[in-house]
DNA sequence: GTACCTGCAAAAGCTTTGCAAGGTC
DNA sequence: GACCTTGCAAAGCTTTTGCAGGTAC
């Protein structure tokens, strides 16, 4: 899906909450669309400072991003560690997500057979899926090569 | 592996790393390895209470709780919302998650094919995984059948 | 006796909320 | 003009930390 298109959903979708279309949706919105980087809603507040524009307040930033994710139009996923991480969604189809313990790298990754067997585990359990979120954590190639991470690269325990 | 082995385990854990084999400790570990549930250190903490014996404080579950993780004798998945599950893992082997977003119950579930495909996905990626979190999300059977789920069964929006 | 531990309470970090002023439709 | 939004600052949550007294070894 093309910008201008995503970009017609979420002024749509404003229309029909009846929601107001305001200059720091706005910029917000294109913020979180022109990033390809995961986010976090502290990250996006930076990013509206760098800009010419004037200042939109952290608390801005929380709702529009909950108003977003509401809308389907991003999506949160949790670093581990009390924070959440976004990512833009529409015009960019579902992945999972290769986290590095070494460098905080985040690879995405998509695999047709994983998502089908989880909605059979799901299915056989009685479950309707509605989503999932799957991590996988390690090392990547080049962290694996770092002395410092042998050790982790090495073990399960 | 038994109770009583993982709780030797423990106890040799603390011993190599010179630490000290506390009540406070004792009653935690205990607690996290009686329970067949997930909790949240704040849960713990309750049970703690209900208990007989003498107040423990939220700092020292806290504490505990990190060094059990450290040790590999529990894990820590996050609901999503700035909260942290626990569960133990000695005696337990790996499993991962269906969560009902109706009524928040956690069902375990394992994949071997999953689990393969996963080490496949990382590897052909240059990642060597340490760990994986994988948590399927939707309704239950009994909340799927609840009306007022009825929308988030059908729909992603 | 020497670390290490604990509890308390305060602090930290992220996120949410109440309220009055301001903007959008 | 009505209602939605914003910004600010304060509050809310979970988790962490400094410190003084207590405990295991």
């Amino acid at each position: 899906m093309k910008h201008s298109a995503i970009r017609k959903k979420f002024e749509e979708h404003l229309r029909t909450k009846s929601l107001k279309f305001t200059s720091q949706r706005d910029r917000i919105f294109e913020l979180a669309f022109e990033t390809h980087q995961h986010f976090t809603a502290d990250t996006l507040h930076a990013w509206l400072k760098e800009q010419d524009g004037p200042p939109v307040s952290r608390a801005t930033v929380y709702r529009t991003l909950h108003l977003l994710e509401e809308g389907g139009f991003i999506e949160s996923l949790d670093t581990g560690r009390g924070e959440l991480v976004y990512e833009h969604v529409l015009g960019h189809s579902h992945h999972d997500h290769l986290v590095c313990v070494g460098c905080g790298k985040i690879e995405e990754f998509r695999s047709e057979e994983i998502e089908r067997l989880q909605e059979q585990a799901a299915q056989s359990r009685g479950f309707v899926l509605t989503s999932h979120t799957l991590r996988l954590e390690g090392l990547c190639r080049a962290c694996a090569k770092k002395p410092e991470h042998a050790a982790a690269a090495g073990k399960a325990d």
